[in-house]
DNA sequence: TTAGGGTTAG
């Protein structure tokens, strides 16, 4: 755009308004909104009448911005110049208000336009699904003269927004004709709303897919923790072969990969410096991930690094700050990390940071101080909350605080019975095989069995998932007669395995 | 040279 502003700069004569044009455009296209807004006012002061393609350029700039004030000036030197019958302007008006949620003065230019076309109408039907009002959206539906099959997804899609699957399914059947984005739509409704069988059932229906179908599909099922359905999926398009993946879905890939094995974080860093642009998620995604291994020092230092990039952390930096703080101890530096959020960086701290204080206090011993970071917290603390502090009570010995956790955790997720095992497991550290017993008494009166813990390993190119006493693989003789080998030879080194850990599964 | 609809990662 620099370059092209140097050339437009150098035309002799006061450049006509379709180079003026072109130059709104150019510098829409690169996002730079407010430069559209200066240029269009030094075309103006240069007495250059704009035409009709001039102001959805400008007014669409307008609207990304959020100015309305300048927006409301271009609509009237719109009126002036005589483009008040002007669809094309019309329409971007109703997005430019709608889009800043003044659906009422969108609908009064709306409703004075001249001439109302299907785009028209559908710009009016998604400003008022933008302001969640569906009662509105769909009384213009009803009305609205033609209905094409832009519009008829542009409802389909409001419906799904507001979570009403059964509305969108029911206006779908009743489509005249769908094309792939309609089946895609609905689709990628019942992925996000965890209906994954209605999801796969809908994919097998669909007569054309396109990339954006197989995505659909994919990421409903990582959505909903299906990571090696991705896998299988993502397989079978590359056998299908009609379409090829996008950067989309090997950002689903990649991402179920990484849910499914243990890959080697140094691979993580190495990709991570061998990129030339790193964006917010690229640094919260390293931050967190050596966070996450215990590398707290490291992640530490990132975090200034992070800073001197000039990139500004968010939430989710500070949630990997925090917990590299938990896993090094540093009580102090965790704090005063945490109060930095909201005085450095505008950060309001969300439950999840309340719950990385507490782990804090409570790992470091500062039982006290944990549960009165709870009772001051601004919000009622949740389940994962109680649960460090039931840890941290195993860990410290005190059963006393671990009964409050325990009773606030069973209101909070009565149908858990990892609680029960927690709490049980504290008891048994201490010999208190009574406890125990009761515990494990209640716990067959809530009918619930723990489910094992489950661990994934990558062999000869696939994953393997296996429980404790698992029977369901073809050659488990042969995998407990190894396992029964090492036992033995662990033995023989004195090593005592510890039946209490090997218990939780994990 | 201008206006309306679908996917992703921390």
């Amino acid at each position: 755009m620099a370059y092209a502003r140097r050339v437009f700069d150098q035309i002799p004569d006061p450049p006509n308004i379709a180079l003026w044009n072109a130059m709104f455009k150019g510098y829409a296209q690169n996002e730079s909104y407010r430069e559209v807004l200066v240029l269009f006012s030094n075309m103006k002061s240069l007495d250059v009448m704009p035409n009709c393609f001039t102001f959805p350029l400008v007014l669409k700039s307008c609207g990304k911005i959020n100015a309305y004030l300048e927006g409301q000036e271009v609509q009237c030197v719109a009126i002036k110049g005589g483009f008040r019958a002007d669809p094309f302007v019309g329409t971007t008006l109703i997005d430019m208000y709608a889009g800043g949620g003044a659906v009422r003065e969108a609908y009064k230019v709306f409703g004075e336009m001249v001439e109302r076309n299907v785009v028209a109408w559908t710009s009016m039907i998604s400003g008022y699904i933008l302001c969640r009002d569906m009662v509105s959206a769909r009384r213009l539906f009803d009305l609205a003269p033609e209905r094409d099959v832009v519009l008829w997804n542009t409802m389909v899609s409001g419906y799904i927004e507001l979570g009403d699957m059964v509305a969108a399914r029911k206006l779908f059947d009743e489509m005249p004709n769908r094309d792939v984005m309609s089946w895609n739509t609905v689709l990628n409704g019942y992925a996000n709303n965890g209906d994954v069988e209605a999801c796969e059932r809908l994919f097998e229906e669909m007569p054309e897919r396109n990339i954006f179908s197989w995505n659909g599909l994919i990421g409903g099922y990582a959505q909903n923790g299906k990571f090696f359905e991705v896998m299988e999926t993502f397989k079978r398009m590359l056998i299908e072969g009609n379409v090829l993946p996008n950067d989309v879905t090997l950002v689903i890939a990649l991402s179920a990969c990484s849910r499914l094995g243990a890959p080697d974080l140094e691979n993580a860093v190495d990709v991570f410096k061998s990129m030339a642009r790193k964006d917010l998620i690229t640094w919260n995604t390293i931050i967190n991930g050596i966070a996450m291994h215990g590398h707290g020092s490291d992640a530490l230092n990132l975090f200034c690094e992070m800073k001197n990039a000039g990139e500004t952390p968010d939430g989710i930096t500070l949630i990997g700050i925090l917990s590299a703080c938990t896993h090094m101890g540093l009580v102090e530096d965790g704090f005063s990390y945490f109060q930095s959020m909201v005085d450095d960086y505008s950060i309001v701290p969300q439950i999840k940071h309340y719950g990385c204080m507490v782990d804090l206090f409570a790992r470091a011993g500062l039982l006290e101080q944990a549960i009165e970071f709870v009772r001051k917290m601004p919000m009622e603390a949740d389940a994962v909350i109680w649960a460090a502090l039931l840890g941290a009570c195993r860990i410290y010995k005190n059963t006393e605080l671990a009964e409050v956790a325990f009773d606030q955790l069973i209101k909070l997720e009565p149908k858990n019975p990892s609680n029960f095992v927690m709490l049980s497991n504290i008891y048994g550290d201490l010999g208190r095989w009574k406890d125990v017993a009761r515990l494990k008494v209640s716990m067959r009166d809530t009918g619930l069995r723990k489910l094992p813990g489950c661990s994934l390993i990558e062999v000869n190119d696939s994953v393997v998932e296996f429980y404790s006493l698992d029977e369901r693989h073809s050659e488990r003789e042969e995998i407990y007669r190894a396992l029964r080998g090492l036992t033995k030879s662990l033995r023989s080194f004195e090593y005592l395995p510890d039946l209490m850990e090997l218990e939780q599964g994990g």
